[in-house]
DNA sequence: CTCTAATCGAGACGGTACGTCGCGTCTTACG
DNA sequence: CGTAAGACGCGACGTACCGTCTCGATTAGAG
């Protein structure tokens, strides 16, 4: 069906700009120094990505799908506590992955993308807003928040379990958009 | 004592960055653009700066040392509600400047470079942390929330009041670091 | 063999400086004039040649080779009327490349390479020297004598004769090499 | 008469000049490279000469026209031999600048401005031509063989004395002006 | 198992922006 | 009040990447 040539190809490519974004400032890293990586052609990434953004945000939207969906159920179920706890053990679970994406340079779009997307998950459900806030702004708040701390987290080591970084994580960002009102 | 033709080459460059980073994405913007709207030449840039990032750098500092000291004082004096309102109004009163800031693509270098300072700030002020969380990691949460929210309120135009923005930032950002415990 | 596009690019800029160094001084010919009449890219330039130079080099090398080789054996075989005649009547079939490299600003940098070329030449022959005068002295002296008065005849437009020039040369600069002793 | 701090600031740009195109090519001195040597301010040195090539040839100058002066009496008096001698102690006599004149990046300029004086002079003169060739070809070959082979002995350093090379030098270049016919 | 079309590497190319350097002018602070 | 110090506009330089393109060589997968 997909050529395996391709999905081969693809693979190399997301695995080099993640330990590349990894290591240095995304800004700085160039789609030859992903192609070398990767060990393929420089011409070729241009038939898979019209740039190292788009093969950025390809790598990451899976990730934040993912993401997403594990923590909307319960933040709609107005539990807050564990969709911080299941975020914190995911991000936990794919360390290197989410430092790259987090802590690196290319934070800023990772958290435009997550912005975006978590946007158009809160249009589509309608979703009552019981705070009287606007969604956009509860959203930014919320995405700005988490991923300014899980950067933190990830560039600490492990030197906090993820259980202690989700009970910072509600208390800080997620609880004060229930509580109040 | 400093030469009146330096002075003035510098607010002309000033001038031209926040006009420029206020009007489309700052990664976009290039050196040429700045010196053209500055009416300098191109070459003259760099004997003041050694690229766009400082000259924004040294224009925002000004504010963000401004805006720091104007918060500090009710935020150490738990007064985070007084904090927020101090905030929104000064940002109320420089909205075009702000806008470029916190609203354009120089966001990310913004927050990095406010949170470099607040937290250097902290550091020197060695104040207590009754929250019992890491002082880096609440300043990453606190600025990375407020510029979040700064930015939105700033695209809506003028449609929120100052006081309301300011409630509204107290109530998700800043009482949370002070509350529980 | 070698990629026919890099062929062409070389021809073109061989074609474009020649005819700049012909019209004008070659120290006022920048590198974007000659990629201009190139009609390829400034930066395609230097993936060539390090500077004009070294591109005014490379044309004349061929063009000096040849001249030497064809010059040599005459000159060796202690005819120096006839090495003469050669060199003249070579360089008024190719009046105008000659004059672009002799009668222009480039003249300097010809003659020092025409010096070293030869100089190399004389080295790896291992001549004797009947004349009891290093190689290396008869050569500047030669080189020099006989570019400035290819130069001077190039720029009187065709009012000398190659078979009269032939014989200045000679008597001026050649014979005496060998006469004498 | 003249200013003495004029006569001072000359003074030093031209020992400054000199200095520099003895030790390294002319066409890489900068005038601020000039300045700094001669200890002057930059904007200085635009006040007493157009560009650096104008101060070399001031400086060049004087030295021309003296040695213009000593060799052409003998010369006209067909003496090829003496003025090869003169020519040759004169030089001997004063080897660093001569160096700098015609070792170094200049000499291609001086040269040229030689050759205009010589044939200026001539004009001037309006001599006989026994030979039956045009003075400025004369001039052409005599001055660039001289140049060349003077240029030589001084790089050679003080292996030849300067009889000898007056000798070589009456040999190659000038005794064959006067010579046959 | 072959053949045909898609994919690949390699890298030349036209561009755009960069940051540097030197020139020659013009202003200005200072002695 | 003149003059050195040096800021400035200008323009060429050489570099780095970008995204496009043309080559063959390889290889997958359909017939």
């Amino acid at each position: 069906m997909v050529d395996r040539r391709i999905r081969k190809t693809r693979d190399a490519l997301a695995e080099a700009v993640l330990a590349l974004a990894a290591e240095r400032d995304f800004a700085s890293v160039t789609v030859a120094d992903i192609t070398r990586r990767a060990g393929i052609g420089y011409a070729t990434f241009f038939r898979h990505y019209p740039g190292k953004d788009e093969l950025l945000a390809d790598v990451a939207d899976l990730l934040i799908d993912e993401l997403l969906g594990l923590m909307l159920p319960a933040f709609l179920a107005d539990d807050t506590a564990g969709a911080s706890l299941a975020l914190c053990r995911f991000v936990d679970a794919r360390r290197p992955i989410c430092r790259a994406l987090l802590a690196g340079g290319a934070e800023g779009r990772i958290r435009g993308e997550m912005i975006r997307r978590a946007s158009a998950r809160a249009l589509a459900l309608d979703l009552p807003q019981p705070t009287g806030l606007p969604a956009t702004l509860i959203i930014a708040h919320a995405v700005s928040s988490i991923t300014a701390m899980l950067g933190w987290w990830l560039e600490q080591g492990e030197t906090m379990p993820a259980e202690v970084m989700a009970a910072v994580l509600d208390r800080l960002a997620l609880a004060p958009i229930r509580s109040g009102g």
